[in-house]
RNA sequence: GCGUUUGUAGCUCAGUGGAUAGAGCAUCUGCCUUCUAAGCAGAGGGUCGCAGGUUCAAGUCUUGCCAGACGCACCA
């Protein structure tokens, strides 16, 4: 509908004026305005004329050949209002959704381009948490709305199954383990690693305190930047157990067949852990990347960097890269002075790598706002060293998540477990449903259960745009009134409900709107019509919040309309029905595609 | 210190340079013998951090200041 009347539009300029220009059509934010607004500040550049004149200009070539489609157009200002017929606006958007079904809402954008996603990529020495859940839901999300748009898309996930922190956890378990296993402890994999991860820490903490006093040192008087400076430079070069750590990292590298055999083992208790949190959450991928097989990639890059003089050598060997003075602080290493990899050269490496497996247009990594840094300088070498690619590459960087004591801090256990909070959810979920004593059985209960359970963790994540740090409310999260996924799911469920009791009404004649004329059905009306422009939008954006906000707008908006007291729609004549019926199955479907979107599934009952 | 970023209702957050700045929660008032009340209707609540600038128009762009966050490793 939109589309039909920009082109109208576009020609009627065409003709008037001699010009082609894009259009901006708008919806007005008061209904009384009309269905859409052009406002014409758009064209008064290009026509060397004040936005008034132009309206008043272009209402009058408009009213020459208007289609029969557009019923009034009235200026008001700059503003051009357009009110559409509503019979013949109806039956396209029901039509429209009737045709597409489970694809209304996807376009072709991104037709013929593809995008990798890399998202969640944990380290593999402890379970996840609430900051990993947010990576992961974002990450799907953008990958589903990537999808919509038409692109071909690859969910990516590196894990970094190889380094210090994992050699750590290995060390303590050696230690303190006693062949502890997931099966002898019945623990899951995961946190089993992550508690002697813990372990790990807490001895190394015990250790420090015990050579801060003997030492004697007063740490509390110093500035903090003194004390870490001391920590690192008197303490971590005596502790046993950091050297204990890095002496297994060492045999890991030097391929010591125990080192490596305790390292496979460990691993696979966390993959094995991680795949859990995955199942639970209903995120999959379509390729892993292990660090410990890309550790070392990169290397040939920089030296190749170094002959073309993008790269330069240090006396003591080292390799760095030259970086523009505007933006970037200092040179970056590349390779340490015994030619070993760091962090970034690496992921120069694995940049090169995906785009060999798979050559697509788009590289989208999901990292927190905290390597935001890290990023611009990995764009920026990609780019000197000649890979063009380097343009399709974007960090969606997301914001850190407060508990309401503060930041989370997986060291200290200051943390939200996701195992944890989706069985909260879920458990919370139960507990709501039961309270309404609706006839479920026990399977149905618990399925009902895991999906508003999960729906309302999802919606409650998803709903902050990425880049905004949020507050963790665990009261706010676990509330199914107002804003919220399960509100919008009780909306589905309450549709669905409707449907089953007038079933035998027959939707695939022609059907007469024209008794749909209230604020509430035109409301709705308009939010079903923009569902495409908004996943669009949001794609394009990065930002799952405006889908949220659509899709809680979208179920207001049909929970007005289906309680106003002359709307009882079970009660009318058939005839009647219809138009209100073809209303309510649109808005199933919308909700049902815009929460799929999310990963959020849509329940017939709840 | 430098860089990036945030500051919108009591709280948590939306808000393409465009029409009278929005939502949820919380508070208050109504509505279940009724298509699922996880709902609906309504009320109160704002110096859009502060001060300048740009323009027909600024919460939005720009400069300065104030306050917070993140970063500025041969860690990842």
């Amino acid at each position: 509908m939109r589309n039909k009347l920009a082109s109208f539009i576009k020609d009627t300029i065409k003709n008037k004026f001699d010009v082609d220009t894009d259009i901006n059509i708008e919806i007005p934010a008061l209904a009384e305005h009309g269905d859409f607004s052009l406002p014409c500040f758009q064209f008064s550049k290009l026509l060397k004329k004040a936005p008034v004149t132009i309206a008043n200009d272009l209402k009058v070539a408009l009213e020459e050949n208007k289609n029969d489609f557009i019923q009034e157009i009235n200026n008001v200002g700059p503003y051009l209002n357009f009110r559409i017929d509503k019979n013949s606006y109806f039956s396209e958007v029901f039509k429209q959704i009737m045709d597409q079904k489970e694809n209304y809402g996807n376009t072709e954008s991104g037709k013929d381009k593809s995008v990798m996603v890399e998202f969640s990529s944990p380290n593999t020495n402890k379970p996840l948490h609430l900051g990993h859940v947010r990576n992961n839901l974002l990450g799907d999300a953008i990958s589903k709305l990537h999808q919509a748009c038409g692109y071909k898309v690859i969910k990516a996930n590196l894990l970094n199954d190889r380094g210090i922190h994992i050699c750590k956890a290995m060390f303590a378990w050696k230690e303190f383990g006693n062949n502890e296993t997931p099966e002898s402890s019945g623990i899951k994999g995961d946190h089993l690693v992550g508690k002697y991860y813990v372990t790990f820490e807490k001895k190394l903490k015990e250790e420090q305190d015990k050579f801060i006093q003997d030492k004697n040192v007063d740490l509390a008087s110093m500035e903090e930047r003194d004390r870490d400076k001391f920590i690192e430079e008197e303490f971590y070069p005596n502790s046993y157990y950091l050297k204990s750590a890095r002496e297994l990292l060492l045999k890991w590298e030097a391929g010591e067949l125990d080192t490596i055999e305790l390292w496979k083992k460990m691993n696979a208790w966390v993959f094995k852990g991680f795949q859990e949190t995955y199942k639970a959450l209903g995120i999959s991928f379509d390729k892993y990347y292990y660090e410990s097989h890309t550790y070392k990639l990169g290397k040939d890059i920089v030296l190749k960097g170094l002959e073309s003089g993008v790269c330069y050598q240090k006396e003591d060997g080292s390799i760095w890269l030259t970086l523009p003075k505007k933006g970037f602080g200092n040179d970056k290493i590349l390779l340490r002075k015994d030619g070993t990899s760091v962090y970034i050269t690496q992921d120069i490496g694995t940049a090169f790598l995906k785009y060999q497996d798979y050559k697509m247009n788009k590289s989208i990594n999901v990292v927190g706002s905290e390597q935001e840094y890290h990023f611009q300088v990995l764009f920026k070498a990609l780019e000197l060293l000649g890979f063009e690619e380097y343009r399709g590459c974007y960090h969606l960087s997301y914001g850190m998540i407060y508990l309401p004591e503060g930041k989370m801090k997986s060291r200290e256990g200051k943390v939200v477990d996701a195992d944890e909070l989706i069985i909260e959810m879920v458990e919370k979920a139960k507990e709501e449903i039961i309270s309404r004593n609706r006839p479920f059985t026990g399977e149905e209960l618990s399925s009902i259960s895991n999906i508003v359970g999960l729906g309302a963790l999802k919606y409650y994540v998803l709903q902050y745009s990425a880049k905004t740090d949020f507050t963790f409310d665990p009261k706010a999260s676990i509330d199914f009134n107002g804003k919220t996924g399960p509100y919008i799911q009780y909306t589905h469920a309450r549709i669905c409900s409707l449907l089953r009791q007038v079933s035998d009404v027959d939707l695939s004649e022609k059907i007469d709107f024209s008794g749909l004329n209230s604020q509430e059905d035109n409301n709705l009306l308009k939010l079903l019509e923009q569902f495409p422009y908004i996943v669009e939008k949001a794609c394009i954006n990065y930002n799952t919040s405006i889908l949220a906000e659509y899709l809680y707008d979208t179920a207001s908006a049909f929970n007005s309309f289906y309680s106003r007291a002359d709307n009882r729609i079970k009660d009318m004549d058939t005839e009647r029905q219809k138009p209100r019926l073809a209303l309510a199955v649109s808005c199933k479907q919308v909700i049902n595609n815009g929460l799929a979107l999310f990963g959020i599934s849509s329940p017939e009952q709840m």
